[in-house]
DNA sequence: CACATTCGACAAGTTTAATTGTTACATTGT
DNA sequence: ACAATGTAACAATTAAACTTGTCGAATGTG
């Protein structure tokens, strides 16, 4: 409560340094950070990357980390955002620059999923492997992430309903579905070494998708017969 | 290297105690750590639960713990082993009990399976998240499980393929996706609470299948057009 | 040039958990 | 009853990583 002067901290001037302004140069190390970041979770994983080779493999300062991020489950967060934004991205202008023809552009835009995670595989590991089980807070991220990327698939089903080209009904469930599904098939082509042209992969996926969204012969309402499990569901 | 008595440990004779063999001692231990492996796993997570919080939980001394399990890892794994194949019995036995024709047959089983993670969430917690990330090693055995769910659905898959009813192909991939897919919904299942009935979820899941399996209107070939990704894949 | 700021490098303190060892008490077979 | 063995509880050691603090050197400012 003391007033006059000294009593909280100096009001830091902030000169720049190396030729670069306080921003830059935490910018810049911030960069580093998540450059080795990327390399280390994406390679040897998240639990054996402890804060001091994350510092030496990006020449940043443990006191400086700190400046930077508050933990180190932060930094992991800071890197699978990014990873994760680059591939929203990627998603979003192929669906945007794709062909005209809804499927052909599904298929085009699954093609650009699957280079944005794979052509760099350290992105795929990080955001299918290393961000899993982490924390509650990060798995709540984890989850809107998947979200997200559901949303874009259940906007393209809904899309071709409106057209009254495939059925239609509520496909946010189903789009969560095809997530995992392609997320499954992405792990399974990075540990098997990618030893199969990726076409392949793409191929399947498309098949799944076309499935999915197209439904098959709605002949039959998916009647579950159950055999004696009595579950009173309200 | 000296010889006559009293060289090397002597054979210990093995006492029973507390009415218990010495074998019974261990099983009944081991039993303990796992009960307590399933419930702080299943809750808390892998990650904040130390091995002394195992120990005070089950009641077994750290001392004997290590002489149950080399590491902390081992139990989580011995944990997943429970809980996998107790799911994977009730598939096995759903699929061998279920209804004649063969699309309700796979309703059924998925009846099972959904059942057998989620009416205790702890299970669908350590199957799908806690197990994911934590080592070279364990990361190697999930896939394997893995794939003996994916080719449980491979060989239904191909028995209807053989009936001539859906189309044909290697199934092997779509089977890993769909696997993949039941896993996030079990998950989305899990972190929403649960607040929906079940039966809607079984229900996605039903036509999920049906849709993969007897492949939607087979009139196009999957012909993938990406824009200019040139890529020599052989 | 004098001086304050920023830097990298290093060290010290702290925490947490893994792992092993010791001791006193309980149970068993003789 | 007694000697051997098993047990739980606790202490001690070790190891790893987190986190904060200090130092001289480098850099920019006036």
């Amino acid at each position: 409560m003391r007033s006059s002067k000294a009593a909280a901290s100096p009001p830091s001037p902030s000169r720049p340094y190396g030729g670069q302004s306080k921003l830059e140069r935490e910018h810049a190390r911030r960069e580093r950070l998540l450059v080795a970041g990327l390399e280390l979770f994406g390679t040897e994983g998240y639990a054996s990357a402890p804060i001091e080779r994350l510092c030496g493999l990006s020449g940043v300062t443990a006191r400086h980390f700190y400046e930077l991020f508050p933990t180190r489950e932060a930094l992991l967060k800071a890197v699978y955002d990014e990873v994760v934004t680059a591939v929203h991205a990627s998603v979003v202008e192929a669906l945007s620059k794709g062909p005209d023809d809804p499927m052909d552009r599904i298929a085009h835009t699954l093609d650009a999923f699957v280079h944005a995670y794979l052509d760099d595989p350290r992105r795929a590991r990080i955001a299918f492997l290393e961000v899993i089980g982490v924390s509650a807070e990060l798995e709540r991220h984890r989850r809107s992430v998947i979200h997200a990327f559901a949303f874009v698939i259940r906007a393209q089903a809904e899309a071709l309903a409106e057209d009254g080209r495939v059925e239609s009904g509520d496909m946010t469930l189903p789009a969560i579905a095809l997530t995992g599904a392609v997320n499954e098939l992405l792990v399974e082509w990075m540990t098997r070494g990618a030893r199969r042209p990726m076409r392949e992969l793409i191929d399947v996926l498309v098949g799944l998708f076309r499935s999915v969204i197209e439904g098959s012969n709605p002949s039959r309402k998916a009647p579950v017969k159950t055999k004696a499990r009595s579950r009173k569901t309200k």
